[in-house]
DNA sequence: AAATAAAATTAGTCTTGACTAATTTTATTT
DNA sequence: AAATAAAATTAGTCAAGACTAATTTTATTT
């Protein structure tokens, strides 16, 4: 068994392949807020656990079981965070650091039995695609309010932007997944949206924020 | 916020309270399989925080606050077990130590959402009171099995023995909370049981076994 | 009460996973 | 290509929480 620490390592590292930029031990030391000296460390430790390859050159990779339990761990953690949403009623903004920890439970089977209980969902609360029992992804969304026309109905799928304040201006704004959303029009000036939410009244939201919703057409 | 460890301490002292005895150095390394020395460390780390009382003559005592955040760590405890054993299908005995893991995570409101989730619950599977938000405790079971006269019909409450034999041969015999149970006859000679689940065939139990199962009359 | 046994405590060690400071290696400029 | 900057690495330290071995204190026998 894996301890906290090289759990989160693994999911640090898994995290940063998705950048698909060489992952370096000064990449992980500020993903982590570590000292660089500190991960070379476990980086000579996971790879005698040959959960992960350190090649100067290509940098730090994970091996096939090391991607296979970085999968598990995000997996758990997905599906942690749809159950406090869903069953405990936490906010958006609430969930993550929970997870974080509920993530780290050790048992065979938690995670399919927690899967069945919560339906198979396919994305997490930020949209985020939950890996299946047998490490299939569900395809992310990439489509942003900021990419539609104007005129467009669309359907929040989810947040690509997970920061505290971006999900508290969502609540302001009463937003969840599968909230409806029309754009009515981009001012050329700035990009900024003005949006119908539900049929309400019109509002303004920046390009910043356009750019930081998924949506579905 | 207190270590994995230091809540680990708490709820074992909050154990031993129950039984009544002066709380030793001795009785807490036996009951969590530590040496001595690394209990006594212990000791001292927990009465510099005020979470513990520690006298030669009256053993280790909660201080105010140590009963309190003991009784939290009991409260999650016993609500996770409830959650895993309803929600998850999980059986009476593999969820303990998945609730050992689970009854660590720190958030101000989880337990209390959890509850709530859980329709308030008094009880868990094996039957212990489950404290209230308040820290009150629902009053424990008392009378067992073996304690009702030939002829009585009963309902299991809970269990008083939680080793996994136990608990293996309730699943066997096919007995949960609520079963209901008549006690046909005491043999006179070894005070085994005979019994009959649910009406069924009569079966014969030991003494030990009668001793182990609480119930409501 | 002295002898012995048991319990508690102290002192020192180990491992994990952080750290800092110093050094070496690699990349980037000029 | 040499100089400089950045990154990686090594060496040594620290705290937590466990350990063993040795010692002191307390309890129990004889």
């Amino acid at each position: 068994m894996h301890t906290l620490s090289e759990e989160n390592y693994l999911k640090c590292i898994y995290r940063l392949q998705d950048k698909g930029q060489k992952i370096t031990p000064t990449a992980i030391a500020e993903s982590l807020g570590n000292n660089p000296a500190s991960v070379v460390d476990m980086i000579r430790k996971l790879t005698d656990k040959k959960l992960i390859a350190y090649d100067k050159k290509k940098g730090v990779e994970l091996t096939a079981e090391g991607q296979k339990y970085a999968t598990l761990i995000v997996r758990r953690h997905r599906l942690w965070e749809v159950f406090l949403l869903e069953k405990l009623d936490y906010h958006w903004d609430e969930i993550h650091d929970i997870a974080e920890e509920l993530e780290h439970i050790k048992d065979a089977t938690l995670a399919d039995r927690l899967d069945k209980f919560l339906g198979f969902p396919e994305y997490d609360p930020h949209g985020d695609p939950i890996p299946k029992a047998n490490g299939k992804m569900p395809k992310r969304y990439s489509t942003t309010l900021a990419d539609v026309k104007a005129g467009a109905h669309c359907r929040v799928a989810a947040v690509k932007d997970t920061t505290s304040a971006f999900l508290q201006y969502l609540i302001k704004l009463n937003i969840n997944i599968g909230t409806k959303i029309q754009l009515i029009e981009k001012i050329p000036f700035d990009s900024s949206l003005v949006i119908s939410i539900e049929g309400n009244e019109q509002k303004t939201v920046s390009q910043k924020f356009g750019e930081s919703l998924l949506i579905i057409v």
